[in-house]
DNA sequence: TTTAGACTGCTAATTTATTCGCAAGCTGCG
DNA sequence: CGCAGCTTGCGAATAAATTAGCAGTCTAAA
């Protein structure tokens, strides 16, 4: 499942650019990376992703546009369960910690009331 | 602060293990690897991260015992808040979602309880 | 129409990552 | 002792990643 780990250190970097974009172009991706390389490297980035099958494109008029392949749902959910694994031996519950203090100082009652309210309803989905 | 970026595959690959096994030496490394190389491509990586410092030496006798340096609650942080960023805009509580759902048929009531526990407790201190 | 700019496909060079091999040094055992 | 099995340090070959350059094409503006 989880084969982000065959991405080299660029083709990760530039497919969180993409995740993050929802979609670019070449150059876009190029203007969003902190430390981007040439425009040529990131098009041989981005055509490498495609080759495996990480990424799609489709022509915008004479340009290409790139998108994620794996959706949204799927590719967080294989690198939040590598994490877990990992850091929490595989407890989510642990993570979940880690995540609620991550937001300590400035977590709102109302994010609060949001994962009390997903809590009811896992049970809710649960019980029958 | 997320240096993490700046490992190779194998190297970040091996820095798990040694999380998930908290120490040990090339050999336990090695079997501890799905995939592993030679023993000695292990321990040139292993070499490699004690150069960058992502990983400690302590000589147990006549051989290494390799540890990491960062902490386990740094580096958990570190990792997490970039996938929170990448796949979640930045909002914790919806990686909690979506951890809660990678559980969801074998969640147990005590995972939730423990949860909500957590809430009630990030509540009281908000308080102070 | 010509010129600047952005895009593509293709190629290639350089740098890193990854792997392994070999010599030498301990240790324990028959 | 002398062999087997482990370790280390050092070195180096191979594979992969990363970067960049060039030629050709299209578009829009002067």
């Amino acid at each position: 499942m989880a084969k982000f780990e065959k991405l080299s250190r660029r083709e990760r970097q530039i497919l969180d650019v993409l995740y993050r974009l929802e979609q670019g172009s070449a150059r876009e991706v190029l203007e969003a990376m902190p430390d981007a390389p040439g425009y040529s490297s990131v098009r041989t980035h981005l055509k490498k992703l495609v080759d495996k099958e990480f990424v799609g494109v489709k022509e915008e008029g004479m340009k290409y546009l790139y998108y994620p392949l794996l959706d949204h749902a799927r590719a967080s959910k294989s690198v939040l369960s590598n994490v877990v694994e990992t850091f929490f031996g595989g407890e989510p519950t642990l993570a979940v910690n880690q995540l609620i203090d991550m937001k300590l100082d400035d977590i709102s009652d109302a994010d609060l009331d949001e994962i009390e309210k997903l809590i009811k309803e896992k049970r809710a989905s649960k019980k029958k």
